[in-house]
DNA sequence: CCCTCCTAGGTTACCGATAACTCAGAGAGG
DNA sequence: CCTCTCTGAGTTATCGGTAACCTAGGAGGG
């Protein structure tokens, strides 16, 4: 007791008390058993959770680093699930993680399976839902709107005069992605402004560069005049360019280009690309954040909206 | 006993208990406390560390993805670090998750700490290494040789008849990445047949487009004349594509370039880039794979080379 | 009919940290 | 000098799964 009391830094001991157990436990190199701290009381766990469609998207790898890191510092270790999409793998990990007691949820998906909701309600753990805000967080909710962003781009793209517009998209296997949110957003603002959207192409493939050149090659096949094309993300609105300049079509002369997720891999470009910022690090840190606080009682806002940047660029 | 028993597939019960067991565990919702069951036998846990350098490499996160599925699926839980080039974090990390007493370990990391060593050894779990291959393997090793990556690039472009090259690197904070094992084995391949490394960039930078661009840039505008660029990834070579076209020289007619990694940005080139492709998903599911046949007492070679294909591309 | 073996299922003890309780001794106050 | 309080430190019980052990009863063989 007296040792677990020292580590802990709790109180009820002298200070040679504590000297003596810090030497012994330096020279026995003890470590303590999290396992058994963690199973002794349920609330002391310092397992988290969390659950990412993806770990290979630069945006999404990037939250998850922030999340990880801040995590870290704040002496919780991270368990990560992958749902690709699809609400019944984000259950099936869910069930899975929810048998190792962790202290906290982070998921980051657009919607719950009803089994996740009861399974999350049981658990009664802390939850952050993380990337899209949704209109009725379960616990804590930290992001922004996707539909905003694409309503906000389309009035950027149909401010700039260019009514005529394509939307190129990836699938990646779910339309559930918010990708899908920014799309009726983009739909719906181009409507407001009084444009068009006059072709739409969405490609099975995963989203990615080469999802953006196919796509891009696709849609313009099929001999729609266009002022300006969305992308879903920017991999995308590159792998676009890439095909756009291969046609000859210059940007954004003869066409517009805007991307979404303000992305390292556009800043090679020679124009500066027309997108939206979005700040990961921040998100992914102020939500590690946020849980801890939940967990040591302090106050947190239920609902924080990260403010993205749409970037005006050079390629509208 | 009768419910453990059931839900591990064991024997000794009858086929109604079984059915009545499992109705009941349905009805009732229950789920088995896998902190206890970890803790009860040390053994077994089903609990994985995984230490990467970073998660926002495209590479590494393909490793870590496939890795994570590949345990999943065999019925294993992921608990993830980041050490950031720094063998203090991993050690750092390593003692932190060493009290989650995991059933293994896969570290992708050049070079462990003293301490590092101590503690794997007394922690007696299975060890995988990913990522380069050591000379001594603590346990498992599974990977290729970046020093020969590098011999053979510099065989082919040297064999190309380009005597005088380049290299441009990216610190990203750390020396110690595998990235610096390619540049040696460039170097010395490059002596070996008979060309010479004029020029040397190395950035302070994280590797990534912007690096590739901006150390193309320093390393030119220091005057030498080149007849190729090899990069510390395609990234970076794509970035350097980027200056190249910038101030008007022709690839591979005025300079050839190589990257490596085979990433898919590369994907939208208008030439195809020479680089080195690396099979991540195979590595992180076959080193998931060998580490579970560990696990369960099946034979594994202790050293796996997982074969990487210099991809000759149309940039040299 | 008895002995042995087998099977289905139950009982006990254990893993390690820690909440809650207990206790010894020192020091203070009357 | 006695009691009361406070402090440092020890003891007990607990969490849930499971290895190891135990037991009742049935089957089968001699």
């Amino acid at each position: 007791m007296t040792v677990s009391r020292v580590l802990r830094g709790g109180a009820g001991f002298s200070d040679a008390t504590r000297a003596r157990v810090l030497s012994e436990v330096d020279r026995v190199g003890y470590v303590p058993n999290r396992i058994a701290a963690a199973f002794g009381r349920a609330g002391a766990s310092t397992l988290i959770g969390v659950c990412v469609p993806r770990l290979t998207s630069p945006l999404f790898a990037s939250v998850l680093e922030a999340l990880n890191a801040t995590f870290a510092r704040l002496g919780y270790q991270t368990m990560i699930g992958v749902h690709n999409h699809a609400s019944e793998e984000e259950e099936t990990w869910l069930r899975m993680a929810a048998s190792w007691k962790p202290a906290a949820f982070v998921l980051a998906s657009r919607a719950h399976s009803a089994g996740t909701v009861k399974l999350l309600r049981s658990t009664g753990v802390p939850v952050a839902e993380i990337w899209n805000l949704t209109t009725k967080p379960y616990d804590l909710a930290i992001g922004f709107s996707h539909y905003d962003n694409g309503v906000e781009m389309a009035r950027l793209i149909l401010g700039a005069g260019r009514l005529r517009v394509g939307y190129v998209g990836a699938l990646g296997g779910q339309k559930t992605a918010a990708g899908h949110l920014r799309h009726m957003g983009f739909c719906d603002g181009v409507a407001d402004m009084g444009g068009k959207v006059v072709a739409t192409e969405i490609v099975e493939e995963t989203p990615g560069f080469y999802a953006g050149f196919y796509g891009t090659e696709t849609m313009l096949a099929r001999g729609a005049a266009l002022d300006a094309i969305y992308y879903q993300d920017d991999e995308m609105a590159i792998g676009g360019l890439a095909y756009l300049g291969k046609i000859g079509a210059r940007v954004p002369e003869d066409i517009g280009v805007a991307g979404w997720g303000g992305m390292e891999a556009a800043s090679i470009l020679p124009k500066r690309l027309t997108t939206t910022a979005i700040p990961t690090a921040r998100l992914g840190k102020f939500a590690a954040e946020a849980i801890v606080s939940r967990l040591r009682g302090d106050p947190v806002d239920d609902v924080t909206i990260i403010e993205t940047r749409l970037v005006p660029g050079s390629t509208i």
